[in-house]
This record gives C-alpha cells, structure tokens and sequence, in this order.
RNA sequence: GGGGGUGUAGCUCAGUUGGUUAGAGCGCCAGCCUGUCACGUUGGAGGCCGCGGGUUCGAGUCCCGUCACCCUCGCCA
C-alpha cells in the first residue's frame, strides 16, 4: 500500500500516524510494482495499492506482543492474551487445518450414511474411568450432574434405537491431570455402528485416514493400514501404542538367559521374569560411558533394576562391565540372537514382563529420537487389536476393565471368562498414529448373560450395575442390534497431521497444566449467594491471592 | 501427590567467585530520513530481578518457604 503526495494531503497526514495492529480500510488501484521496487520475497511484493481514501476503523494500543514478530513468547504470555496469539501465521495455519479435517470428518461420514447426533452434556455420574467434573444441581442439592467422558453409553442407546449409522463431534471432559498431549475438555470424533464386527469399524476410518493424509499432507497411505495383536505389540515394542516410525525392535533372550550362570539373568528367569534386549546398531562408539549410565537410569525410572549394556567387538566377544559374566558361549549366542555385529551397542533389562515392557519402550523411544532414527515427517498409522479383556485393578486387586464394562470378548475367548480371564481378549482396536493413540473402539456386548459374567468379574454386583446401568440393560435387554464403534481424539489428530508435539496449540482457548483458562482467569470463585441456592458449603475457602501472585503464609 | 526445568524492562534474553549506578536486541516515546519493506539513523523513557523470609557489612546471585508456567511419573475404563 502506497501513499504519497498524490493521496492527498488528508490521507498522508492519517498514514503518517498509523501504528501497528489498527484496523484501516483503504481504497484504490492495484497496480504492478514500478521497476526496481518488486519484493519477491512477498507474496503480494510484485503489485501495490495506491491510497485514494485511508479509513481508521481502530486504533491499537501498543500490544503486549507484536503477532508478527521472530521471537515467540512464552506461552504465559500467549495463553493471557489468546486473541494476540492467534493473530499470528502458525496458528490461524493450525485452526485452519483442524477446521478443514473436520471438515473432511464430517463430510467422509456423512457420504457414508451417519447422521450426528447430538447428546447430553449433563448427564449421570458413571463409576470407572476417569474423574468427572461434576455440575451441582440446584432443584435438587446434594445431587450433581457430570459433565460426559465420553458419549459411550448414549451412542449405544441411539443405536438401540435403530440409528445404525452414528457420528458426532463430541466434546468430553475427564478432570485428570494434564500433559503435553492432553486437556481436561477436548473434542472426540465419536462413532458407532449397528450390524458390523471390527473390521467393518476399522475399513471406515482406514478410509478417513488415507483421504485425511491425502489431502493435508499430500501423502499417500497404502490400505489397509497395518495390525498388529496387543501382545506382538508388547513383545516386539514393549508398548500397546508403539512408535513405528524406526525399528529398534525388543528381541527376547530369556532362553539363553536362563542357559547362563549370571545372576542377574538367571535371578529374572527364576522368578518367572524375561531377559529381553534391543541391539543399537553403530552405536557402540557414539554412547560414552555417561551416555551409557543416563540410558541405565532411564530404565532404572522406569522400574527396571539396571540395564546391562554391551558393545560388540570383533571376533563376536561382547565388552561392558557384566560381560565377564557371560561366558560358555552365552556373549555368542547373545550377539546372534540380537543380529549383532561388531560396533553395535545392545542393550538388555531382566525383570518381570511388565517392567521390561516399560523400561525398553522408554530406551525404545530416547533412541529413536536423540539418534534421528525416523524422518519427522513421516506419518506411520496402524491398528493395535486384541487387547486383553481384564486388567489387573491394584486398588481392588481383583480385575478391571481395561476399555470400559461393556467391550465385548472375542466369541473364541468367551469361556475364558470362567477359566481364565487374564488371557480371555477384547474386540477392541486402537488406532497408532506415531506413537501415540489417535483414537479407539471396540464391538459392545449384546449378549446379556456375557454382561453379567463381566460385571461379576470386575466386582459389579448386579445390584450395583442395574443402580448405574439399568437404562442401558434395559435397553440391551429390548432387542439390540450387534453393535460397535470407535472415538478419534480430534485435537490430537490435528497436533499429529501439523507435526506440532502441542495439543494446545490447536485449541483455540487452551488451558494451563493445572486446568485454568490465563484469559478468563477460570475457573473462579463464585457468589455466595450462586452457592446457597445449589445448597454447597465450601468446607476449604481457597486463599485469598495477592495483587503480586502470592499466598499469605498459613 | 512425586521428579525435573523456568521465572530479570512491554516481549525475547544476558548477568562472572555475592561487591559501585542491573545490561542487550525487539517494541515504546521524540527528532531526522522518505520507495524496499524485520527500513535506516540520532536521542530518550522504561526494572518489587515472581512473592515472602533468612544468611551476610553487602543478595538478581547463597539458603528455606511459597506462587505461576512448562516437561514428566502416578493418573487418564
């Protein structure tokens, strides 16, 4: 835009005071830029406006931060003046791309004959699952509403009610703590479906996936995307959402272990343990001995013992503090086991399954990373399936239900509910987009009987159950279809597709690691007289804050 | 609830073994320049060093507590 002599003397003198960030209306011609004033590095650098007539339509006060600057704010800064940060490029870019995918959602399901239904956002607390934010009533004190987890139990009822096809773009709340990847409200792609098994569930969101990558990314994603059981999961990733972006596979040793005198090893193997490894190819030259007691920590937080690292040399001989220890040919067969050659690094936990699972799968996922393993860029999308049915509940020490009670056993699985539940498993499938669960469902019980043997394993009594549950039994018991769905994270899906590692950073009004809102200062203290017409007492006033950020000392 | 990190000008940051008046870049204000766009240039203003306490002759710096934000474990069927 070009304002000179020519504009005028009003419109020069208004130029001369604009300052940034106010709002103007300027009108005249678009011409091509005169010799020797082209900015090819502009996307509008080849033509310019000539000011006939400038209106302020705003003034700006001087903003706390400049939306077009280099240097990003900390994100206090950002989060306490939202409207500013989301002047910026990157994230009016990001809530683009998460309107277009859902977008894309939206349309994908509707040409396949879903309709969205919308459902409550007060409903009935459910025991289970995550902690609810509740909603005080105030015709009736002492009996609160919960805000959904989830939609799970009405998408079955819809389906009860003969609306085979469901979708809905959902917003849940589960008042847990936060992470980088998650937010007490966020936004599910939520499904359901009459008539079908799992394959069914998973081919229509293949189907999204591909079209999804394809027109976000310009990337083309080969169908059907890629299975995997939750125990080859385990096995060979030590993790029920592995990272398949880099290989880094975990090879077992336990037999070799066992053929060992180390103690460490055969101690493992004794009390029922594994001895379980990956082989770091070429990197026995790049860890120091530091490098090498940070990653032994890591899997030390994680639960493990120690970690036995080994670094092949030639001649198939390991070397490495307990390598002494394995001899009788025990180093050889390690190295073939493992597909070592000279150079490489190995590195083994001996523990119970649970924990090498645990303490690979985090060396799994530093290596990966610090050593560049994998392009960023790339989009590796898979299903994990078959999950156990149970999990073992530490508070109860009796079983729980790793998805939610009403998940349906395979039909092959269903007398292991009375022999053996541990090893009885779940049609249910998690959708794995690089490393991280992107969504998940399963095929519900229709079966009552089935019902009943699962509530009685997980010690819900059928008093207790009919008390949470009885609508849906009763719906259950009214003639209901085989039925199953799946949810999508949303804002997840739109922090993977925008390679970004922050959940916030799609969501336009994100809130803080301890769930307040920096913009609106929620959640806030209320009235007293808000409280006693809802019939709430606050037993712990919170602190008065201070102007400076600061409690009075107690 | 546990572990780790950060907190200094409006913003991004530097600040030595504790030592005079706490600095830089950007922004802001005033002037100059007036077609190259992160303009240039001269000058200026701007600081509860997150908050509270302690040690010390002296604390941005050391100690204790606390608050906020971030990462993480637990947690998230």
């Amino acid at each position: 835009m070009v304002v000179g002599p020519e504009s005028g003397e009003a419109n020069l003198a208004a130029a001369k005071k604009v300052r940034p960030e106010w709002v103007l209306q300027v009108t005249g011609r678009i011409s091509p830029r005169p010799e020797g004033t082209v900015n090819a590095k502009l996307p509008t650098g080849g033509i310019e406006l000539a000011c006939e007539q400038l209106v302020v339509f705003s003034e700006a006060e001087t903003p706390v931060f400049q939306p077009g600057a280099v240097e990003l704010p900390g994100e206090e800064v950002r989060l306490a003046h939202r409207w500013l940060d989301l002047r910026r490029q990157a994230m009016q870019d990001n809530l683009m791309l998460r309107h277009r995918m859902v977008k894309l959602m939206r349309d994908h399901f509707d040409e396949a004959g879903f309709i969205e239904v919308e459902t409550p956002m007060l409903g009935r607390s459910t025991p289970e699952g995550a902690r609810d934010f509740l909603v005080p009533s105030r015709l009736d004190h002492g009996s609160f509403f919960a805000l959904p987890q989830s939609p799970q139990l009405y998408k079955q009822l819809l389906m009860m009610a003969g609306f085979d096809r469901y979708v809905q773009v959902a917003k849940c709340f589960r008042d847990e703590d936060l992470r980088a990847d998650r937010q007490p409200e966020f936004t599910q792609l939520d499904v359901e479906m009459s008539f079908v098994e799992a394959d069914d569930v998973m081919g229509v969101i293949d189907s999204l996936v591909q079209k999804t990558a394809r027109e976000v990314l310009g990337l083309e994603i080969p169908l059907p995307l890629p299975r995997l059981s939750w125990d080859e999961a385990m096995e060979r990733f030590g993790h029920d959402a592995p990272d398949q972006r880099f290989g880094l596979e975990i090879t077992d040793c336990t037999d070799i272990a066992a053929d060992s005198e180390f103690r460490v090893f055969r101690g493992a193997v004794e009390a029922g343990g594994r001895v379980r490894g990956i082989r770091v190819a070429e990197a026995a030259s790049r860890f120091s001995r530091k490098d090498l007691d940070t990653l032994t920590q890591m899997a030390v937080d994680a639960g493990a013992k120690g970690l036995v690292w080994l670094k092949v040399e030639e001649g198939s001989s390991l070397a490495g503090p307990v390598a002494k220890n394995l001899t009788g040919g025990i180093d050889a067969r390690l190295i073939e086991r493992l597909g070592g050659t000279a150079g490489d690094l190995l590195l083994l936990v001996a523990d119970s399954f649970e924990v090498s699972c645990k303490a690979l799968h985090t060396l799994r996922k530093h290596l990966g990373a610090t050593l560049e393993l994998y392009d960023p860029k790339t989009l590796h999308c898979s299903w994990v399936v078959d999950f156990p049915m149970f999990a073992h509940d530490a508070e109860t020490g009796g079983w729980a239900a790793m998805h939610h009670p009403f998940t349906a056993p395979r039909p092959q699985d269903i007398p292991l509910l009375e022999s053996d539940p541990a090893a009885c498993r779940a049609v249910a499938y998690d959708l794995v987009i690089n490393g991280s669960e992107a969504g998940g469902g399963t095929i519900r019980i229709h079966d009552s009987g089935v019902q009943q043997k699962v509530f009685e394993l997980i010690g819900l009594s059928p008093e207790v159950a009919r008390e949470q549950f009885g609508f849906l039994l009763d719906a259950l018991a009214s003639g209901a279809p085989p039925h199953g769905g799946i949810a999508l994270g949303i804002d997840r899906w739109v922090m993977l597709f925008a390679r970004l590692d922050n959940i916030r950073d799609v969501i336009a009004f994100p809130k803080t690691q301890r769930a307040s809102d920096l913009l609106t200062g929620a959640p806030g203290e209320v009235d007293a007289k808000q409280l006693e017409e809802l019939g709430i007492r606050v037993v712990t006033p919170p602190a008065a804050v201070a102007p400076g950020g600061t409690a009075p000392s107690p």
